[in-house]
DNA sequence: GTCTATGATTGTGC
DNA sequence: GCACAATCATAGAC
């Protein structure tokens, strides 16, 4: 309003200037009381009034000022006051340093896959939350799909919101630039005010891309806390899974904590994950503990297993050696007083025991 | 629908 | 970080 009121104070002083002098801001200054006000007025008067105006009337109105006589000497004037004005502006704006709201979103968007590139976006994402629910790969196999495909929605959504936004910006943005464009021919504009100006119109609009952001964010976590509380819907491992793991915690059973090496190559033959199996072994301790007695059949059961597993090896062992070298019969030996151990343990499984192991127990001398 | 078995989670202690 | 203990939540049998 200043400016406004400074520039209309400036323009009463133009009254009387020659047609020749109109150009010169120096001449402009001299001449100034006793001269008529009535073109200055006039041009005021036509200024403030143009918004009032059709769109038809305002071009035509803004031609005839564009042809004005003084026109050249309100530039001049106008020049004067941006002058002095710019200084106030200058410093003002300089390079925001990134906003760390909007690189964290970005962040974000980038690792769960809906920004940047497409190929396997999501997958990974999927694929790690599939890892922690601890499901199959089969049985997973399903919900990642499903989780694939509502990813891609919000990938598909925030990119073409985006490309929205990103369209409205620069259309306005070109808007903008020619309205100053045009301005300049009334009123002194830099390529670098319009700069600015374009800088600015960004900033607003990178407000609306942070409301996008944000809520393309909230909806994948959404989609993933939905995808992740599937892992409370248990699922039985299946029964080869069940046998391999307790066939290793009743052969174990005096120390029934496998190793690091030894829960990873179980995982890997039940097709679970590792934390599973110390799951697994962390309840089968607990509960066998606190009923011995119940679990005492399976332990019988699995010992039986593992021995007749541990006698096949043997036997195969033996057969794969020629039965003239000296430790074959040594051999036939150790094995008949495992078995006798394995009878006096189990008693009621050492029949199915010896069928199923089709084992040849070794003569005694 | 009830009961049992079982995989997962949580809180605690070391 | 791991193990334990308690608990939750669900599958599956009846």
């Amino acid at each position: 309003m200043d400016d406004q009121t400074r520039m209309l104070t400036g323009l009463t002083g133009l009254s009387g200037l020659a047609q020749a002098d109109v150009g010169d801001p120096d001449a402009v200054r001299k001449q100034s009381l006793g001269q008529p006000q009535q073109d200055i007025g006039d041009i005021l008067q036509q200024i403030m009034a143009i918004t009032d105006e059709s769109l038809d009337e305002a071009q035509a109105r803004k031609h005839a000022l564009n042809c004005h006589r003084m026109k050249p000497a309100l530039f001049s004037v106008l020049c004067e006051i941006k002058e002095k004005t710019v200084l106030s502006i200058r410093g003002v704006q300089e390079e925001d340093p990134p906003d760390p709201q909007i690189m964290r979103l970005d962040n974000m968007l980038l690792a769960e896959g809906v920004s940047g590139p497409e190929k396997g976006g999501g997958s990974a994402a999927a694929a790690a939350a599939a890892a922690a629910a601890g499901g199959s790969p089969t049985d997973s196999s399903i919900e990642h799909s499903d989780y694939r495909a509502k990813l891609a929605q919000i990938r598909q959504i925030y990119h073409s919101e985006l490309e929205k936004y990103e369209q409205a910006c620069s259309e306005f943005t070109n808007h903008v630039m020619n309205l100053l464009r045009e301005q300049s021919r009334t009123r002194p504009i830099s390529p670098k005010e319009i700069e600015r100006m374009v800088a600015i119109i960004h900033r607003k609009f990178s407000s609306i891309q942070m409301q996008l952001k944000q809520s393309t964010c909230e909806a994948v976590m959404i989609l993933r806390s939905r995808f992740l509380d599937a892992r409370r819907k248990r699922r039985n491992f299946n029964k080869q899974a069940t046998e391999v793991l307790n066939e290793y915690f009743y052969s174990h059973l005096s120390n029934p904590y496998p190793s690091e090496e030894a829960k990873e190559e179980l995982a890997k033959k039940c097709g679970i994950t590792v934390s599973q199996v110390s799951n697994w072994f962390g309840n089968k301790r607990i509960r066998y503990k606190k009923n011995i007695g119940k679990f005492q059949e399976e332990a019988n059961l699995y010992a039986v297993k593992t021995a007749v597993d541990a006698a096949n090896v043997s036997a195969q062992a033996s057969q794969a050696n020629s039965p003239a070298t000296p430790n074959s019969g040594q051999c036939g030996i150790t094995m008949l007083y495992f078995n006798c151990s394995i009878i006096q343990v189990t008693g009621m499984y050492v029949c199915s025991f010896i069928s199923k192991a089709n084992l040849k127990i070794p003569k005694m001398r």
